[in-house]
DNA sequence: AGCACGCCGACT
DNA sequence: GTCGGCGTGCTC
């Protein structure tokens, strides 16, 4: 017998298997999807089975060592998803199959997860026998140990004290040792919560149960009860015996959500946590799998749970860029989810306040459906935003926080409610912008805030390549200000201990939560009421419910638009909303306020106006304007060499082939990536704009296959990728 | 990813 | 002459 197995390895020719023996003793062990232990050169891997041979070879082949299950761990359904996602991202086969599988079931070198047990006793005799050996019997012991089981059939070992006897019984054969599976994990318990909907929430569950599309988006403003229409379709979904997938950015930033479906649905819900160890992943994949939880909840990765009969698919604030994987497989998890739910005939229903721009456009256009709950529950209002414009403020020489923030800060104190500062530090790259203007540079043709690059000297578009020499003054107020550093998070927690000398004050970012825990720590002393002002980065916006919090500050509110993506207003209006819905969340009346540069942009506008229609409006002129999606899709081709040269000629002659396939498409480029130079490796970047998904893959299939790629370079593909 | 193979410079 | 530098290519 021959079979084909697919190891991981880096293979010229992408997707290939190495055929191997089978020892006839392990023929009957051999089921495609299984792993099998494998030598490979003067190495041991283990590999996905993928065939069974019967082909003629004309090179010597070698026999597996092993194979590793007793069931099959890639099932026809996963086959055929994982050569889905292969196609649709160009990635290697086997990179989709692994990230398909837990960590216990990937075909690894080393890692070995296994079941965990429990030791239970049970009787091993007839009962008549048992009673009359506990007649004749002198030892107490023993006759206490054996009435036990006379009402019950199994008895965990560790229970039982008196090991001696206990030995004995067993070696006279009257007990037998029985082996359960027992989870890592502690059963979660049902706490009833009866909700109570609105009338809105009510409807929208109507028009979901009895709509005809396949896919929804569920426009909801913050807080209002979008949570609450996600549990009442699942419980409708679990009537017809069917389950649910409901995918979060983060776990750890949705506990509430989280919590609020443990006490609802109890231990039907599986929690795919990204800090659980791999075991207790492992355990709950198998919950899975046998049927026993029926909801999976977790972050991108949960869309690849083992259901059976998925009924519906959930995917909560669908904007975030978390769906995105940005590695390979870089997958979006709404593809995978749009394909199950056509396989399982699911309906896959998105929410978000902000809803992506794509996503809303379709919902628009019917072709999904459009579900929108319009107010908060209990009528709680949404926050007053007040817009402080920093130009203004810089003049009076509040440099860091403005009068009207200070004054705030003062009365909440006062009143003893707490108080969060965002400060949305800089983006990733290095950009010039006017320190007293607050101008920035933009590449005339793409509307991309332009990179500045220190070795050349020159500010550059990396999405067209568009170069200028680098000026001092600056164009806008022609003074000298021109510098690409602003101040960061420790900078202000400084400042704000020293205008509130008896505030409680503690920052929460990426320097303070780098310890396991730390992150959940700060969370809850800030809820307990330890602190009064809660500082920090872009964490601190997502999914945190605080009652007490009645300002929500933001520094440099509108610094994010000026990061060089064409989605940069986009991001900047979903987090300064997220954040904005920070406040007020109970009846205390919420306040915010944005410290801006630019106080007439559209962005900023909308947001203090809660309308994220206009905002829609707005935007969606430039990106028709500049052909950005949703007027057609990017993808990115990435080239890493570690020669300059050598890859500046590869990209072109890539970037030439690519404009001389697809005329009817923009190709941009090459460019130097923004990180242009990552450990010793030059990264230079192309790009498509296109409309027909088919003749572009076909086309970067030729590139990926004409290539190979080596030590010295490499091509990376990205289908609609979040960094460029 | 490893690891052997193989073709050029420094050395007992 | 030999040892060993790491660029190139193969692994059923």
């Amino acid at each position: 017998m021959k079979i084909d197995v697919l190891v991981e390895v880096n293979v010229g020719t992408q997707d290939q298997t190495f055929t191997y023996l089978v020892p006839s003793e392990l023929e009957s062990k051999i089921e495609i999807g299984k792993r099998v232990k494998v030598p490979f050169g003067n190495r041991k891997l283990e590999g996905f089975i993928v065939a069974i041979n019967n082909q003629p070879q004309d090179y010597q082949l070698k026999e597996i060592i092993s194979v590793i299950d007793e069931q099959k761990v890639l099932t026809p359904e996963m086959f055929a998803l994982g050569k889905y996602m292969s196609s649709i991202t160009l990635a290697p086969l086997i990179h989709c199959y692994q990230t398909m599988l837990p960590t216990a079931l990937k075909a690894n070198r080393n890692i070995n997860i296994k079941i965990k047990t429990k030791t239970y006793l049970s009787l091993n005799k007839s009962k008549e026998d048992v009673l009359s050996y506990v007649e004749s019997t002198k030892s107490k012991i023993q006759k206490d140990i054996l009435n036990l089981f006379l009402d019950k059939d199994l008895i965990a070992k560790s229970d039982i004290i008196k090991k001696a006897s206990l030995k004995i019984l067993i070696d006279k054969d009257f007990l037998k040792e029985v082996y359960q599976e027992e989870y890592r994990l502690p059963e979660a318990f049902k706490n009833s919560n009866q909700v109570n909907l609105t009338i809105d929430q009510l409807k929208v569950i109507e028009d979901f149960q009895i709509g005809i599309k396949d896919i929804y988006l569920l426009y909801g403003v913050t807080g209002s009860g979008k949570t609450e229409v996600y549990m009442n379709i699942i419980d409708r979904c679990l009537e017809e015996k069917k389950q649910a997938i409901v995918l979060v950015p983060e776990i750890a930033l949705t506990m509430q959500l989280v919590n609020r479906f443990q006490n609802h649905f109890g231990n039907k819900v599986a929690i795919l946590h990204s800090r659980l160890s791999d075991g207790e992943k492992y355990d709950e994949w198998r919950r899975i799998e046998r049927g026993e939880a029926e909801i999976v909840i977790g972050p991108r990765s949960a869309v690849f749970a083992p259901l059976k009969d998925i009924g519906v698919i959930i995917i909560d604030e669908e904007h975030e860029n978390s769906y995105k994987q940005e590695n390979s497989p870089r997958y979006h998890a709404h593809d995978i989810a749009f394909y199950l739910g056509k396989k399982h005939h699911a309906k896959v229903l998105l929410g978000s306040a902000t809803p992506s721009l794509e996503s809303y456009t379709k919902a628009k256009v019917g072709i999904y459906g459009f579900l929108e709950l319009k107010t908060r529950v209990n009528n709680h209002q949404l926050p007053q935003v007040k817009i402080v414009d920093m130009k203004e403020s810089m003049r009076q020489g509040y440099r860091i926080l403005s009068k009207e923030l200070i004054t705030a800060i003062k009365d909440k104190l006062n009143k003893k409610e707490q108080i969060m500062i965002l400060l949305n530090r800089r983006g990733y790259s290095n950009y010039l912008n006017c320190q007293s203007c607050g101008h920035t540079f933009k590449c005339p043709a793409c509307d991309i805030t332009m990179t500045y690059h220190k070795t050349s000297d020159m500010m550059r578009c990396h999405y067209c390549g568009y170069a200028t020499k680098k000026i001092d003054v600056c164009p806008e107020c022609k003074t000298k200000s021109l510098r690409s550093i602003g101040f960061g998070t420790e900078k202000l927690e400084e400042e704000l201990k020293k205008l509130f000398e008896d505030a409680k004050i503690i920052r929460m970012d990426l320097d303070t939560t780098t310890q396991k825990g730390s992150h959940s720590k700060i969370i809850n002393a800030f809820s307990n009421r330890e602190y009064d002002i809660l500082l920090g980065t872009q964490m601190i916006a997502k999914g945190l419910d605080f009652d007490n919090v009645s300002l929500v500050g933001v520094i440099n509110a509108d610094n994010s638009l000026d990061i060089p993506d064409f989605r940069s207003g986009e991001k900047t209006f979903q987090l300064l909303s997220q954040v904005a819905g920070r406040s007020g969340r109970t009846s205390l009346q919420g306040e915010v306020i944005l410290q801006v540069f630019n106080p007439d942009h559209y962005v900023i506008e909308t947001v203090k106006e809660h309308d994220y229609e206009a905002f829609y409006r707005q935007e969606i002129i430039m990106r028709k304007k500049l052909n950005y999606p949703p007027f057609c899709f990017i993808a990115s081709i990435k080239i890493i060499s570690k020669e300059y040269e050598k890859g500046f000629k590869l990209s072109k002659e890539i970037s030439d082939f690519l404009k001389k396939e697809l005329p009817n498409n923009t190709v941009l480029g090459p460019t130097m990536a923004n990180i242009f130079k990552i450990n010793n490796y030059y990264r230079y970047n192309c790009l498509i704009k296109y409309k027909n998904k088919e003749e572009v893959l076909e086309t970067l299939k030729k590139v990926q296959n004409h290539y190979q790629t080596n030590q010295n370079f490499k091509i990376e593909f990205d289908f609609n990728p979040i960094h460029f």
